[in-house]
DNA sequence: CGTATTGTTGAGTGAGATCAAAACCAGTGG
DNA sequence: CCACTGGTTTTGATCTCACTCAACAATACG
């Protein structure tokens, strides 16, 4: 929140992601996390998260992968602040719920329930609610989606190959195809090679 | 970048930051870093990366600290993109650049210099170069900065409590105090209690 | 020097904000 | 079952901040 009430919401959290990891290492954090549904949650405190990057290295490894991509879509969300215009942002926003939701098998081809309203949405992207319905309605009248605004509330998107072209969607961000091999095989090797620090860092310059 | 050539700065990088941590457990990347100066930098591969976790459970958690702090900044820039005016968020990004740059002792009283053009200002605040100029002469018009466009660009925020009072900047974002106590703490039991993994996490529930 | 990059300024335009009012809907309580 | 309430969606009219286009000045650099 600004002094000015104002918000900016940094990231929808989906059933299955983890949050506020940076309570491990940071005293105080400058942002809130609150549910729009009923909700169910864990809480690890430090002392057992700790415990567990130091007993189960590859386990810390997938809660960092995790992590990450989180900070993959802060990322991409910021390029929807920044470079798309409002229409393209709301477009984008609906095609990853939908790409995000589809990796859980939790919508059924394009159609999923929604429970952010208009003003949620423009806390997101920058915009007032007021505008935010102007760009659904007019994804609506192109017919790209549908809203179904009984609760709850659901979206459905009717033209998925449109919408990613307009909006220039890309869902490798989501995609990741889980541990990389460098990564897979620094670990094989560690385990055989019983826990020697390998080569130092190499120091490079830059030009301009 | 997107398809039609508009870039979004994500961050900027100064001296001393890490980057590309994502490298350890993500495949690759959707974003690219450049460098505006000259610049030294140090790699480190995957491997000793993993090995230097496992063996220095404490050194792992300062650089997962420098990362989150990385985030935080992220999450100011992207009230920056949202909420704040163009003027408010080029005032901003200065008293954050100040800041950052001040607490590794860079900078004397206000003044630094400053390798960005006002095309880059604009890229990172979602801005074209011709706002961003009009914002930074609205600041020197009013007293509150002076820059000398002669290489290498120097600024000087001549009204440090004015600017902070305008934008609403808060350095909270930037003063970590290093490792919390809990974290601390953790370490220190961890450490006699000879690494047996404490108590389970707790499963609540939220209410709408 | 000459050329490319960056900064500056003005005039006109447009995307999105603001203000305001009405319709719709989900609960609540009588 | 209905009236009442608060939240959400919808639409119109107006305004404004920031963009676009364009020209020129200043500076960097080979």
């Amino acid at each position: 929140m600004t002094p000015d009430g104002e918000r900016q919401i940094i990231n929808f959290l989906l059933p299955g992601s983890f949050f506020c990891l940076d309570a491990e290492v940071l005293e105080n954090a400058d942002y809130t996390v609150t549910s729009l549904t009923p909700a169910v949650y864990a809480i690890c405190d430090v002392k057992t998260m700790l415990a567990m990057r130091q007993q189960f290295p590859q386990l810390s490894a997938a809660v960092n992968w995790a992590d990450k991509r989180e900070t993959t879509i802060m990322m991409e969300h910021m390029v929807s602040l920044g470079q798309r215009s409002a229409g393209k942002a709301v477009a984008h926003l609906l095609l990853e719920l939908h790409s995000r939701l589809d990796m859980r098998g939790m919508d059924g081809n394009g159609q999923f329930t929604m429970p952010l309203t208009q003003e949620t949405i423009g806390s997101a992207l920058g915009l007032t609610a007021v505008h935010v319905n102007r760009m659904l309605r007019k994804l609506e009248n192109q017919g790209l989606i549908t809203i179904d605004h009984h609760s709850p509330r659901q979206v459905k998107l009717l033209d998925i190959d449109a919408l990613k072209e307009i909006t220039g969607f890309d869902s490798d961000y989501l995609n990741f195809t889980n541990i990389p091999k460098r990564t897979k095989a620094a670990f094989a090797s560690l385990d055989s090679a019983g826990n020697s620090l390998p080569s130092m860092s190499r120091t490079k310059h830059s030009k301009h």
